[in-house]
DNA sequence: TCGTCTTACTAAATCGTTTTAGTAGTATTT
DNA sequence: AAATACTACTAAAACGATTTAGTAAGACGA
């Protein structure tokens, strides 16, 4: 009786086509297959101790059929029994922004080499929608979440990893940049070059960093003896993730005459308008003002002028975040202490900075 | 005896702390609260016609035991039962060279309105990435792929549709655009302003759209009788997603001193290299030199001079494709047939380009 | 020879839903 | 007054894995 050997998948495959056509094999058919019950082949593939007792031969049975019959475990059916999705939930302001998407690539790289996957939720820095996101990564069985440029509220039952936040919740960890080495960075750099007035653009409202940038950029021009007037302060308006925000605001700051000869901005987005809007009143950048940006994204270092800036390690943010929010998930949810994780800046010196020329201003 | 009463959730919650703290209430919890059984309360939540027979009053207490032990069906379950993830996978190159972030946030945008969410995963322009992606996916149990600028060789069981792919596989859906208007756009523009010989560009070997591009703009400029020397047209190398890789190749190009006015670029990015090339070599753009541009990525528009280029939906691209992913994955696996879905380019004219004002070459 | 150990497995419970197939009890029809 | 239909539910199977708690058969020791 030979065609009783005959296994079930290959019979209910009856005209032999390639792979992409039969019908998903389950533990129980690789089973049925052998004659063995499911426990069995489900010690054996997992390599689980209780296949001590297996003797070889049998798992080599068992391997063997799992291959012919091209067994994929179920992953839905394994995350059921096992509680664990492997899935965490990343929340972005905004995908399209460059800031976002270089932190992902750090993240995504991580948590592949981890086997885990990622769903993003943007919000497009509306307070609903980050609350709505959450909910629904929540009900998607996330493990953790990463939250990128996200204000964070309340504590949660999930591990929470926020890079570049700037709430301190308790249990959650937070990755930032060393916001003073960055604004000394800067400073000094102007210092050197003979630079005493600087005018700064901050942050929008909505931006985490806004605050921190403001007042260590402040402190180190005092520490440097560097004069920033009040009225040479100006802010970017509106949520537009294009240079057009910084245009407008340098446009408003030369308006009432300010008498910097170096511009400190916000980011390097805002630094290309800021240029823009200098080249239209006539200031040539860098002879008549020295502008500085921040990030260091691609485009900073093409532009023309290029970007001097401080640049922000952002893929390597992004997978120390992965990496601690992957530790915070093993860890019993108890003993995850707040913690703060610290990155330091680096000065990039391109063309749009240079020696002071105004004798006078 | 009133004590009695009292529900689990109540009773194993000891002290009344905030929400955060319980453990998951299944549907069972809620059934036992009310003591139905767990059938009566998930025909009822679910608005299943089976509970067409249960009395409104009935209906309205398991609605409110369901709200006050804040009850949320478990996802994973339901998709093991159901045999649904409502989940996609992404297959993208990068994730952090702009093109792929702008079409992911169209993906999104569509995605996040029909209640999926997706995975997304990166290949780096390698084949052996893009295989074992795909497989991880699949493993996750994706309802369908979503190739973004990234070669599909087989067909397969599950839906996939292809943004600015160019393999036509049976089964597959691509998102493409039209590459022949988007060539005349550029051609004719350049005509217009009295340039009769042009450089161009070609990507790298890698990249989907390298021989659809160079193809049609070869034909358009024999249609308005436009000159491309075979030693005018130069090519990406390496998968730096800098402008870098189109500096050097434009380098080459003035090295063996090619005599076009202008130059197509494959894209902006490497348009941006090349016009660094070009001032190196004293060339100044636009006056000495037309550039023109493809994609319109954010720095496009910045850039100093600003980009005329070829604008890309790529945004609309990526919900057109989520779009039709959908609807594949509710169809019949057997009738969805393969279609090419074609959006338009536009030309965007800046200060790239200008009047050809070399009167002898 | 009885009891214990080891070997090589398996049955059944479980994860949390949805769905199929009932089942009492009452109301309506014939 | 029996047959039928409707109301208001429930028990149990199923989705596809993992894990707990066995069991039958043979080996070994006292």
């Amino acid at each position: 009786m030979p065609k009783k050997d005959k296994n079930k998948a290959q019979e209910s495959n009856g005209n032999a086509t390639d792979s992409s056509q039969q019908k998903n094999i389950s533990l129980k058919d690789v089973a049925a297959s052998l004659k063995l019950s499911p426990t069995t082949v489900s010690v054996v593939l997992n390599y689980s101790p209780l296949a001590d007792s297996i003797p070889q031969e049998t798992k080599d049975r068992i391997f063997e059929a799992a291959r012919n019959l091209n067994y994929r475990p179920n992953y839905i059916a394994r995350s059921l029994r096992n509680q664990r999705t492997h899935t965490i939930g990343v929340l972005i302001p905004e995908m399209s922004d460059g800031y976002s998407a270089a932190v992902l690539s750090g993240v995504e790289e991580k948590l592949l080499q981890e086997g885990y996957f990622y769903f993003v939720a943007s919000h497009h820095h509306r307070e609903d929608l980050i609350e709505r996101n959450t909910q629904f990564l929540v009900a998607r069985c996330v493990e953790g979440i990463l939250a990128i440029d996200t204000p964070i509220h309340h504590q949660s039952f999930l591990p929470i990893v926020s890079i570049s936040g700037h709430d301190r919740i308790k249990g959650v960890t937070n990755i930032v940049l060393n916001h003073e080495t960055a604004a000394q960075l800067a400073i000094e750099h102007l210092h050197k070059l003979g630079h005493r007035k600087i005018g700064v653009i901050k942050g929008q409202q909505f931006s985490s960093d806004t605050e921190v940038r403001l007042n260590t950029v402040l402190s180190a021009a005092q520490k440097y003896g560097v004069q920033i007037e009040n009225n040479w302060i100006t802010q970017l308006i509106g949520d537009d993730p294009s240079p057009e925000t910084g245009y407008l605001a340098t446009k408003k700051l030369l308006s009432h005459g300010a008498e910097f000869t170096a511009l400190l901005a916000f980011n390097d987005i805002s630094a290309i308008g800021a240029i823009r809007a200098l080249r239209e009143g006539g200031l040539i950048v860098p002879n008549d003002v020295s502008i500085i940006g921040f990030d260091d994204i691609t485009a900073a270092e093409y532009h023309n002028p290029a970007l001097t800036t401080i640049r922000q390690p952002l893929k390597k943010m992004g997978s120390l975040g992965a990496e601690h929010l992957l530790q915070n998930i093993q860890k019993n949810p108890a003993d995850t202490l707040s913690l703060e994780i610290t990155v330091e800046p680096d000065l990039i010196i391109r063309q749009s900075t240079a020696k002071n020329q105004n004798s006078e201003r």
